[in-house]
This record gives C-alpha cells, structure tokens and sequence, in this order.
DNA sequence: CATAGTTAGTTAGGCTTGCTAACCTATTGC
DNA sequence: GCAATAGGTTAGCAAGCCTAACTAACTATG
C-alpha cells in the first residue's frame, strides 16, 4: 500500500518497505510450494540439497552445508535421508580420512529431474498467467534476488543450476 | 530493466527457469531472515501471524489461518504461544459460542514493531547496497510475487501492512 | 615422534512449524 | 428435538533447524 500501486517509480521504492514485503511474499510462495514437493516425495530442504550434490558435482558435507546454508548436522541428517532413499552416495575422500565426498546416484539424477519438474511446475502454471514482461521483470529480480539472499555469507552456489 | 545487461530479453525468460530460480532464491533469503527473527525473539511464523492480528484487526482463528495459509491446528499452536507471551489475546466472538477473536494486546503490537523492524534491517542493509533502479525492479517484482504466491487461495491478506 | 590443537562428521536432544485424526461444543436446518 | 455441520483444541507424528558434545583424523610443534 503506501507506496506502491504498481507502478514503481524509482524514487518511491523505500528498501524498508520492499524488504517487507519481499519477506511475506517468499514466505507465501514456498508455503504454497511445499505442497508440490510432497507431492514429489522429496520435501524443499532435500531437493534443494540434492541439486546442489547433482550440478555441483562430489563435494564434502561442510562445503554442501555452507551452500545451503544451514549447519552441519543438519545436512548430515538430511543427507543421511538422502542416503536412505538411494538417490545420494557418501564415498571417502581419498585425501582427508576424516571427510566424505557426496555424490548423486543415477536415480538421485532422475529422482532430481522429476521432481524440479514437479516443484516448478505449480510456480510455472502461475507465472504463465503473467505477460512476458512481468515474467521478464520477475526474472530480472529474482538475479538482484539471489545476489542479495546470498550476500551474508559472500557464497555463490547452487542456485543457478537446480 | 527487463532487458538491462544481464537482464534477459524478455524473450528469453522461460517462466520454468524463473519459477526455479525464484524458489531458490526465496528459500535462501528466508533462511538468512531467519536467523534476524531469531534476534527479536519472535519466529517468523509468530511474527507473521501477529502481524496480521495487528493489522487485520480482531479476527476468528480460521481466518486467521487461511490467512496465512495454514490448518487450524496448526494456527491455534502458534496463537498459543503467542497468548502465553502476553502479546495476543482471545476473546469469545458475541455472536458465535463457537468462535474466538483473535486480538493483540499492547504489548504484541509494540514488540510486533521492533521484530519488524529488526526482521526488515538485515534485508534492508542488503537492499541498501542496490541503486535505485534495481531496488524499484524489486519492487515492482514483488507486487507481482504477491500475486503470484497467493494466487492459489485467491486471498490478499496480510502481506501488505505487515 | 608424541602430543596438543584443529577440523570433518555424527549423535543426542530440543524447539518450531507443519500435518491428520479425533474430539467437544455450539450452531443450524429439518 | 435431533442430526449434521462448523469452529477450536488436543494428541501424536515428521521435517528442519539449532547447539552441545563426541569421535576420528589431520597438522603442527617441541
């Protein structure tokens, strides 16, 4: 309200404003797509862990917690559900006896495919009521977006190809 | 913007790559927003139900809950916790035995406006960081968000006073 | 080379937020 | 007046986060 009404002007746009606002639409959106990823079999947390293990090739547990985000026996948990439903492998790291190497199945790639696709596909349905240069104004924010959700740790990761 | 630099033509933004990219992007800045809310004292499910109490004015819990996209159970949970720490109050509706409103106490409002604003600073401080245009394509992204995220309910809520 | 300190990962335990199922009470409709 | 419906709550479960504490392995140093 206040500001807005669509049309942005450059000037009007307060960061406190947008900020909260950004906030309670994130909010939204994964709430709503949380049903789509039970629908898939793999919840938000896991596909997201397990896109990065997919494109971000073997990698240790620390370097694929610190690209989530989250800490490190949060991951091993999530990564030990992973494990279990065979789409993920935990192999030694040749070099440091202490550190594993984690690295997607084939099924984990499959499993990966299906339900990105899934996941995507309810956010898509919407979007496609959207004209293309709403869709072009979405897509142009959401790279602002990423830069700025992952400007606390500095750390470019995932995001790109999951 | 839209077709800025980096910014894809128009053309070229396949709602499929922006509903992925999206959703990482928006998993990530929850996450990060998470550990500010933690800072306040109020997590962010708390902080949004309060949110929309505070400015939604008296409510039933079942608005309450559709408002914010959750069961019942799941609302009265989280209204609990909020009535234990004195910020929200029920009260019995006049008109239906079987109903509550749901209202926030003076408390709940102020400290609903110090979590806001130390939720919306981190964001903010990181917005702050962006020039004007970019900020104004946030913004103007986020109105599309809105509709986006809530389109499946159909419900505008919250979100905009929060 | 032995030992102290650090680092990778796991386990244990706790909290929040979701859900469904089952229940109680109040309202509504016949 | 009684069955059906609707609002809330309780109980019980799972996912995702976290911190604290532990083990095993690496590194550096006397």
């Amino acid at each position: 309200m206040t500001v807005r009404d669509k049309g942005p002007s450059p000037t009007s746009a307060a960061p406190a404003l947008v900020a909260d606002r950004l906030h309670s639409a994130a909010i939204h959106i994964l709430r709503s797509l949380r049903r789509t990823d039970e629908a898939t079999g793999l919840s938000p947390a896991r596909l997201s862990a397990l896109s990065v293990i997919v494109f971000g090739g073997p990698l240790s547990l620390a370097d694929l917690a610190a690209a989530e985000q989250v800490r490190p026996p949060t991951m091993s948990k999530i990564v030990g559900a992973l494990e279990e439903e065979g789409l993920v492998k935990r192999s030694p790291d040749p070099n440091d006896g202490r550190a594993i190497r984690l690295s997607a199945t084939a099924t984990g790639v499959r499993v990966l495919e299906r339900g990105r696709r899934m996941r995507v596909e309810s956010l898509t349905a919407r979007l496609q009521t959207l004209d293309r240069h709403e869709v072009a104004a979405l897509d142009h924010a959401v790279e602002i977006m990423e830069r700025v959700g992952g400007a606390e740790t500095g750390r470019r990761e995932k995001g790109e190809g999951v």
